[in-house]
RNA sequence: AGAGCCGGCCAGACAGUCGCUGUGCCUUUAGGCAUGGAGGAAAGUCCGGGCUUCACAGGGCAGGGUGCCAGGUAACGCCUGGGGGGUUGCGGCGGAAGCUGCAAUUUACGGAAAGUGCCACAGAAAACACACCGCCGAUGGCCCGUCAGGGCACAGGCAAGGGUGAAAAGGUGCGGUAAGAGCGCACCGCGUGUCUGGCAACAGGCAUGGCAGGGCAAACCCCACCUGAAGCAAGGCCAAAUAGGGAUGCCAUGACGCGGCCCGCGUUGCAUCCGGGUAGGCUGCUAGAGGCGGCUGGCGACAGCCGUCCCAGAUGAAUGACUGUCCACGACAAAACCCGGCUUAUCGGCCGGCUCUCACU
């Protein structure tokens, strides 16, 4: 079925207001790597912080953030429909890729 | 073949599957197909431009920057070529001081006879130079001696030697002298003048002065030259919802408040239009001091001409994820308006040039 593992514009959250409208709904869960903050919507749409705080290095940020997008598009149709923003906390710099996806998952599923 | 230096280039490769994003086309509002999609430093933001808005008659000051000369460039604090100085090594000349050839390396390299300031420790003295040890004591003084002469080191002379220091009024040698001193002379160094060569920095020759004067200007400062400010979150355009502003019209010619009443003033309804402007969107946004190849000019940086190519354009922010195979097992690190430099980070590999060593013909 291609298509429904797909990430468009429309899946991804896209002003300030959004996000802040996430961060104030105060539900989240968390490990030692990432943090999701999640609210009621009519469609599954991800956003992303990772800040400088976490990596002062544009490499390493980049890596983290395609693998929350990577892992976000393939479990995005099990998900209850709700709007998303994964928070990379400082101790994801250090992590590999595949302790990354492990975090990532271990998160999801408990949303689920 | 190996080592060193210099310059240029590459930055795991290939295949499959699933994604993101720019453009074009087809179908249609969701896709399909084709094609492009990080760097040599994209980085640090240290300089220089373009572009944009604001400011601006002209001149000056302050502030900031640059600092041997010439050239290159849009411009530069960059680059190229040249000059001077320093350091090191190997030589040459000379009795020495010193001079000089080659190679490597280094240099913020205008001014210290405009002024101010600083120069620890050591040392007698650190700048109108000085006199601790020392040398002399010719001259004057004292003493001894019959004379010849000798002694003392009081006045005084000296700055050669010792010692201190990063630095002590140029160095070497000869003469000279009581001892000494550019006091005299030769050579070297330095200053001044002049001539020659060079666009110039500067170099060389000749003459001349016995010799001016410590260092620090990446201390203040002086001189010459340059310099308006802020940055794409610049700037331009479109523009909801809500609140508020302005204009016009309409209705009762109303209602409420101030007031004893009239006039008056304030508040209040509906519709249309206008301008400002927030969220948001569009633009700026990538064809350029452009890349590649060739020819010509130039020692070179670079310039001119011709041909050819189009080579990221995101915006809560794409350029990725997974699997397999192979190898020299993959560093530093990612655009955010665009260029030119500088600086710093970097696993490896390829190509060219020069020098040295070894081997072979």
């Amino acid at each position: 079925m291609p298509g429904t593992r797909g990430l468009p514009k429309s899946a991804r959250l896209r002003s300030g207001a959004e996000f802040r409208h996430v961060f104030d709904q105060r539900q989240s869960c968390g490990n030692a790597l990432f943090r999701i903050h999640y609210a009621p919507s009519s469609t599954v749409r991800l956003g992303m912080a990772v800040s400088r705080r976490v990596s002062p290095k544009a490499v390493v940020r980049n890596r983290i953030r395609r693998q929350i997008r990577e892992s976000f598009r393939l479990v995005a149709p099990d998900l209850a429909t709700r709007d998303y923003v994964v928070l990379a906390r400082p101790p994801a710099a250090s992590a590999s890729r595949t302790e990354l996806r492990d975090a990532l998952n271990q998160l999801w599923q408990r949303l689920t």
